[in-house]
DNA sequence: TCCTAATTGATATGAGACATATCAATGTTG
DNA sequence: CAACATTGATATGTCTCATATCAATTAGGA
């Protein structure tokens, strides 16, 4: 045989679909950004929470959900959960919704998470290097916005 | 204001971030791909499975693992449905693992899923006219890689 | 204005993906 | 042979995501 004691590697029909890339792909990353909030015991999704409601201070929830695509139901505890370890405020525009905003806590969280969200997209930056970044995100912001 | 009755839409300074449109993205096609394989009864995984086993006969269940990066301990729900399902067999190499092999039905399934996929991947195509599916392809595969 | 619709936050619940720890049986290697 | 690694298996826990339902509230059309 070739390669008596080569570690066994499979033929991969699968390894060449964009879906399958795509996958393997954004596992790869979130499991790396993961690691990196990790320094800020927060999970990405949290972390991009933070973000966005620096970015809309004011929000609500559901306009939350909405814009990162998870439902109603899944924000209440993502809320509740920032909102208790005092990233958060709320306050009622609503006799039903609430005003979201960082607290200066959060606010301080969330320089830190956009720093470290640099950082690591700068990483994976390095292994495309002779690839079109413009064209890459061009090409997935479609597919992306394919079912909200 | 600008625009009265307009919904409210969030600024979002995530969506330009490649982990995120890599998630999105991914999201958007694995859920087209699950409708479209519900057309044989499989989900993504046990599709891609089939289609693995086809390509390598006599591969055990740690192979298959290694090379979808899926743990051993959840290989063992996946190989056991399909082969209550009659797709696949198993015929013992050693004392300790099985070779796969894909019976008749799983065969005449993992020609079926072959197809569904083609067409899957050719209507994402379509939204990516205008981009170099070779570079594209180039670009996600070493981040696929990064962490197996 | 009044009645119906839709929206919001909340709760309960279930499926699926993925991880870790552990185990017995079996191979492999120094 | 003895130490180690691998395989399949089981149990278990977490996280994501989905649906159904609810009460309170708001918005819109007749």
């Amino acid at each position: 045989m070739e390669k008596p004691n080569a570690p066994k590697e499979l033929h991969d029909p699968i390894a060449s679909r964009l879906g399958y890339l795509l996958r393997r792909a954004s596992a790869t990353m979130m499991a790396d950004l993961g690691e990196a909030l990790g320094a800020v015991g927060l999970r990405p999704v949290e972390g991009t929470i933070l973000i966005l409601v620096g970015a809309n201070p004011g929000c609500i929830q559901s306009e939350l959900g909405r814009s990162l695509g998870i439902k109603r139901a899944n924000m209440v505890p993502l809320i509740a959960g920032l909102t208790a370890q005092n990233y958060l405020e709320k306050s009622p525009v609503d006799g039903r919704s609430f005003a979201l905003s960082l607290t200066p806590r959060g606010e301080e969280a969330r320089a830190r998470v956009d720093g470290i969200m640099d950082a690591h997209e700068a990483g994976f930056a390095r292994l495309l290097a002779d690839v079109d970044q413009q064209q890459l995100r061009a090409a997935l912001s479609p597919i992306a916005s394919g079912r909200d």
